[in-house]
DNA sequence: TGTACATCAGTGAACGCGCGTTCACTGATGTAC
DNA sequence: TGTACATCAGTGAACGCGCGTTCACTGATGTAC
């Protein structure tokens, strides 16, 4: 059985109503999600193997994405989006207390990033494209999540937490690449070190 | 003029004198080593395009790499040995206050890291190959390099280090790979974050 | 000193593959009259 | 109610490309006798 797309096995797709094509775009964004987490790498997915799970003749994704940075780039503003969510849900469900509040969107960050590998990949691991603002304003936002719940476990409002927010967001993103890339290291345990590297950057 | 190779302009190569063959083997982990500076991704690499640096046919990789991953491998091997070279002589040249040494470490990481940012992803970006245990114990001496140098600026010798330790490198690693991939992302002044992320994890 | 032979450092030619992309086409569904 | 037409959601067939890898070969250099 090949990975192939198989003539004579995988029957013709039944095209989706008139005034329904967008579903097949969805489809596309959800299969090239897929495939990204199986991968290991943004290179290694390809337009055609896109369309092999989706069946659809390899065409078709040009019905819907000029290209395939165009497809990534879908890719990416729907996986951000289930980040940002995840971060806000985890921040609200953490009750008022601004270090339990920091702790827990630290831990919904790894965790989507420890879940997701290949989504992760695709949201802060490759060079961004120039001209994509997009990626910045999404950055952005989940950078101000951080930067508040940080602020808020300090005493001074107005003193500048802006390095110390990058820092622990660079810690918790070196921890999960690492993590993931590195998966022989004698890893202690995770929730740990997560928890050491608040620590480190929002006192005790 | 094209990037291929061009029979009618690139003259045959002169072969290595009897006896020096092994010099081939060099100069195509020099070609890929320069090539992974220029190419944005390790996957992007392709045997064909080293060959064509050294003016070699392709199947002369062959001579001396089993196949594309062992090329890569001699080149992680080689850039690896240079990484740890820095980081010994950046420690020793910085004199015997431990947190000057520390220091010294950390930004001689960094330089290298944004020097050669395409080594550095052959260092620690990918996703490491199964039975490679080289890695692990490259990885284990500059880790245990900069343990030592966590330990020396604290009060207790005996004191487990470890976890602020591989804290302090997942920032350092973050902080360079963001500022690598996230290049219009608004970074304040990179040395002073890596002062920050030190006083974070060894006090100040 | 000459010559047969072995070895070394490569090359020539080709293989099959999957890729991104283009162009012209199809067949079903809806709409105007 | 019937029919011509437009639109929509795709497909068929093909393009040229660079890739990793294999096999048989070459031509210069050294070595044994």
């Amino acid at each position: 059985m090949s990975a192939q797309r198989d003539a004579t096995t995988a029957r013709r797709r039944v095209p989706n109503r008139r005034g329904h094509g967008e579903r097949l775009r969805a489809e596309l964004v959800e299969a090239a999600s897929q495939l990204l987490e199986e991968l290991d790498s943004e290179d290694a997915l390809s337009l055609r193997a896109v369309a092999r799970q989706v069946n659809v003749a390899p065409q078709s994704v040009y019905l819907h994405f000029a290209d395939k940075r165009a497809l990534l780039s879908a890719v990416f503003e729907v996986r951000f989006a289930d980040l940002i969510q995840e971060l806000e849900s985890a921040a609200s469900a953490a009750g008022d207390r601004p270090p339990d509040r920091l702790r827990a969107i630290c831990r919904a960050y790894c965790a989507y990033a420890l879940r997701h590998p290949g989504h992760y990949r695709v949201l802060f691991g490759t060079r961004g494209t120039p001209g994509w603002q997009l990626e910045e304003m999404h950055g952005m936002t989940a950078l101000s999540l951080l930067e508040d719940a940080v602020r808020a476990c300090g005493d001074d409002e107005q003193r500048d937490v802006a390095p110390v927010t990058i820092c622990l967001w660079a810690g918790l993103h070196g921890l999960v690449t690492l993590r993931r890339d590195r998966p022989s290291f004698p890893w202690p345990d995770f929730d740990e070190l997560v928890d050491t590297l608040i620590d480190c950057h929002a006192g005790a």
